[in-house]
DNA sequence: TTCGCCATGTAATAGGTTACATGATTGC
DNA sequence: GCAATCATGTAACCTATTACATGGCGAA
């Protein structure tokens, strides 16, 4: 239980899924990230075996062994764990996420804005149909987060398709 | 000089500038991303020492070493070098880019919003101020694709901005 | 002429990804 | 009751980041 640990974003959605799950196996955070942040962060799940066990060993999660079968692992947070939840969660971040856009790095590097375009933009529609599905569910669920969080998603797909089909108009 | 080698963005982003300058070092590189994709693609400079290598192994840069003093290794393409760039460039991005937005994750999990978004609505609007900074020198220039993914990052900028504004006004 | 900072590079470590492996379950 | 598929987990590898180290140059 050493007492520093670096928070990464994949610490981060662990003790956030953790508490809004209260106990949940390696196997059970896979599944809650791939309806719940995994539409936006994604990651292998082999991940949540390691990252559990290094939360564990830092003191902020708690391990609970089944005795029998597949001895599977449950964990749940520790009074640590939650306070580092918040805290993460009251420190807001002060820096804009990059760009990081494969599509921006080969535009950049002279690639073909049209071929660019069409590829975009049929994978940008697609997304926001994704996230219009989820939209679906009664928006008045608590908590708000996600659905906040989901708004933006929107926003920012809706603006993709319009840039890139402005991009691809221009360079007709 | 072995066959296959995987090609991170961070490859290519190598390739990409030795096309750009013709020769240099892992230091030029450095200094040559600070202007160019480093606006929107960071990396840690130590991480051009490790990858020149790995592509001058991989047959697709020659390396020169200095003589006399530093010693200095200075890389340029070979022309398996250019094809592998070419097509890189070639095949479009048929992913959509993950948000991956650290504000974004502390929404879903519940941050407050005023505090988030205040921080954003700074934090992008500097962003968007260094981009308008760098929109200052002769667009004419060629080649075209740095101008193509410049108006990107100023429309995604100004997008954001509104978008955290509308935030903050809602949560009033 | 020396002090301090920038230039330049290397080594160690951590974090993330790919690949593989085995137990369970379900349709035929 | 067997094959195929999904559930669940581990191990190996690779990439990226952090930390450190040395050389050179300009300003006081």
């Amino acid at each position: 239980m050493s007492n520093e640990v670096n928070l990464t974003p994949t610490s981060a959605i662990v003790l956030g899924l953790l508490e809004l799950t209260g106990e949940a196996t390696p196997y059970d955070l896979k599944q809650a990230v791939a309806i719940t942040v995994g539409h936006f962060w994604t990651f292998q799940h082999a991940q949540l075996y390691t990252e559990t066990e290094r939360l564990t060993k830092a003191g902020l999660l708690n391990e609970r062994r089944e005795e029998g079968g597949r001895r599977r692992k449950h964990y749940s947070l520790t009074a640590r764990g939650r306070k580092a939840l918040d805290e993460w969660r009251a420190t807001p971040a002060t820096e804009v996420p990059e760009l990081r856009d494969l599509a921006v790095l080969k535009l950049f590097f002279g690639a073909d804005p049209k071929e660019l375009a069409s590829a975009q933009i049929a994978a940008h529609e697609a997304k926001l149909a994704e996230y219009y599905e989820i939209r679906k569910i009664d928006q008045g669920l608590e908590p708000r987060g996600p659905w906040i969080a989901l708004a933006l998603g929107i926003d920012y797909e809706k603006q993709e398709i319009r840039w890139w089909k402005g991009l691809a108009d221009s360079a007709a």
